[in-house]
DNA sequence: TTAGGGTTAG
């Protein structure tokens, strides 16, 4: 039995050494210890002990000590809470919350944020912004509201998120916004695409002293190249001291999606020559890299020594990728050979394959198309987008009968894709135009439609065959799902944009569209001519990418 | 005196 003067010195250093700890083993070498010296069960150790356990993921261990407590305090019950969260059990976190309540202990603001922390991770937004309006005004602190905005952004709520901020500011009792709150907001402003918003916060950041923060740094590489200012993304990460894993990603990724395919095989030879170790993410990056630049061996070698060399396997994503290089390059053959080697299963078969018969469809080849074709129907959990395109893939070759079955065949069935929109943000407010539908231009559409009808003219006297975006889906056009109806449509949605900002914004700005498509080859020409009638630069992003249009040329080359 | 919030892909 230990002397009470050994327990109290002891103490300390055990607790010390729990509080270093990260791995199971030597928690339990700790607790061991604890026991011995018989003071295992005071209150400091049981804590310190529960929080051990919670922090390396032990949660069997954390949930016996729990159980074997009486009468639980507050800390005790919300350090279990915050355990399974960290584990990404957000759903044995939010039960405890109740058994929590039942039991008489009142949450409290740490407790409340916890939760609200979990019910975003879980999905359940709603609830963890009940949990937030329901806390006293008085409570909510920094971190309530740092995981409210996360929850927001997290579950790519982005605007809301921005609300949420600008809420902050009015009734936040003063409360400045920290690191934590001001990189979720620049990442809500990435998802949405907001730019004039993202570069608010940007300069609220260097004015709160936040500019050296490498997360929030992060954030603006991710932001500025996602609302189309790859300048900008370059710049911001160039000012971070030592770049870590993360940042070293971003940049790669978005380089990757502006088809700078060399400078991102430049950073990422620079990373690894700095001894920062690529994990699947950067690699994914890479592979885009040399799919968007043509660069088809390059990116083969990587996916073939990427275990060897960085003991990174190879996952459906890596795959996926690769198979969408080797079909854009035309290499059906290898592509097909590479899709069943990969042996991918559920919904990531049906990227994989839906990925496939793009490229068949490209390259007008039926015959892969219909083999990728069963495969997408095999794997059937979003059949639309496969259904729409086999139809295009029929209606490449000339078969348009089939392809119109495929259609009303979609329609009979109720299978719908997601409306085509694209949208482009004039002072802080984003206008969303869907295909042939120009009302969002308001008092303006008029105008919107002579300005298109005057440049088509022009286009017309530059040798310009095309519609302006006016087709039928069912011509072999890109995969515009529901832009169409399978009968004439109006004009797409990324042209009215462009119409829309060249009246409104001025004289000299490049004009920035967003879509949820991919850009098809008629717009992409248009786009490209009218940057040299109207000399103006035009920057695009759809689906995949980005298209940087300027002086009659696309960065893309027109290979995307 | 122990418990809470952030960034990269698809």
């Amino acid at each position: 039995m230990a002397t009470p003067s050994f327990s109290t010195a002891t103490l300390p250093v055990l607790i010390h050494l729990l509080r270093g700890a990260s791995d199971l083993a030597s928690v339990a070498a700790t607790h061991a210890k604890l026991f011995k010296a018989g003071i295992a069960s005071t209150l400091a150790s049981s804590n310190h002990l529960l929080a051990a356990y919670c922090r390396c993921g032990a949660m069997t261990s954390a949930r016996g000590l729990f159980d074997g407590m009486q009468d639980p305090d507050v800390v005790f019950w919300t350090t279990l809470m915050s355990g399974y969260a960290a584990s990404g059990r957000s759903r044995e976190a939010l039960s405890l919350l109740r058994a929590m309540e039942l039991s008489g202990v009142q949450p409290n603001v740490v407790t409340l944020s916890t939760a609200a922390s979990a019910y975003g991770k879980a999905g359940r937004v709603e609830d963890a912004r009940a949990v937030f309006d329901g806390m006293d005004a008085p409570a909510r602190n920094a971190v309530s509201w740092g995981a409210m905005l996360a929850a927001y952004t997290q579950n790519a709520l982005g605007n809301e998120a921005i609300q949420l901020f600008a809420e902050l500011r009015t009734n936040g009792r003063g409360l400045a916004p920290n690191q934590f709150m001001l990189s979720s907001v620049v990442s809500a402003c990435a998802g949405v695409a907001r730019l004039g918003i993202g570069k608010c916060v940007h300069g609220a950041a260097l004015r709160l002293g936040q500019g050296n923060d490498e997360v929030i740094a992060v954030a603006l590489v991710d932001m500025y190249s996602k609302c189309g200012c790859y300048e900008y993304s370059r710049k911001v990460f160039d000012r971070i001291d030592h770049p870590s894993l993360i940042p070293y990603t971003s940049i790669i990724v978005s380089a990757a999606k502006y088809g700078h395919g060399r400078w991102a095989l430049a950073l990422f030879s620079e990373m690894v020559d700095q001894g920062v170790q690529p994990n699947d993410v950067t690699l994914l990056g890479v592979l885009h890299a040399c799919s968007h630049s043509g660069l088809v061996d390059t990116g083969l070698q990587l996916l073939r020594s990427m275990q060897s060399k960085y003991g990174i396997a190879p996952c459906p994503s890596h795959y996926t990728c690769a198979v969408d290089m080797l079909g854009r390059a035309g290499r059906l053959e290898e592509a097909f050979e590479l899709a069943m080697e990969a042996q991918v299963e559920g919904n990531e078969a049906l990227l994989l394959w839906n990925s496939l018969l793009s490229a068949c469809r490209t390259h007008k080849r039926l015959d892969l198309a219909t083999l990728a074709g069963q495969r997408v129907l095999e794997f059937n959990q979003d059949v639309a987008s496969g259904l729409v395109l086999m139809s295009n893939a029929y209606a490449s070759v000339g078969q348009t009968g089939n392809a119109d079955a495929v259609r009303s065949g979609m329609r009979r069935r109720g299978i719908r894709k997601d409306p085509g929109c694209s949208w482009i943000e004039v002072k802080d407010t984003p206008y969303v135009f869907y295909a042939g539908a120009i009302s969002c231009a308001g008092a303006r559409t008029d105008e919107v439609l002579t300005l298109l009808d005057e440049l088509e003219c022009k286009m017309r006297e530059r040798g310009y065959k095309g519609r302006l975006g006016r087709a039928r889906v069912s011509d072999g056009h890109e995969d515009d799902g529901d832009e169409g109806k399978g009968v004439m449509v109006g004009v797409h949605s990324e042209i009215l944009a462009l119409g829309f900002g060249l009246l409104v914004l001025p004289k000299g700005m490049t004009i920035r569209v967003m879509k949820n498509l991919r850009m098809c080859c008629d717009c992409h020409e248009a786009f490209k001519l009218i940057s040299v009638i109207v000399e103006r630069e035009f920057v695009v992003r759809d689906l995949n990418r980005f298209h940087h249009f300027q002086m009659g040329s696309c960065s893309c080359s027109d290979y995307w």
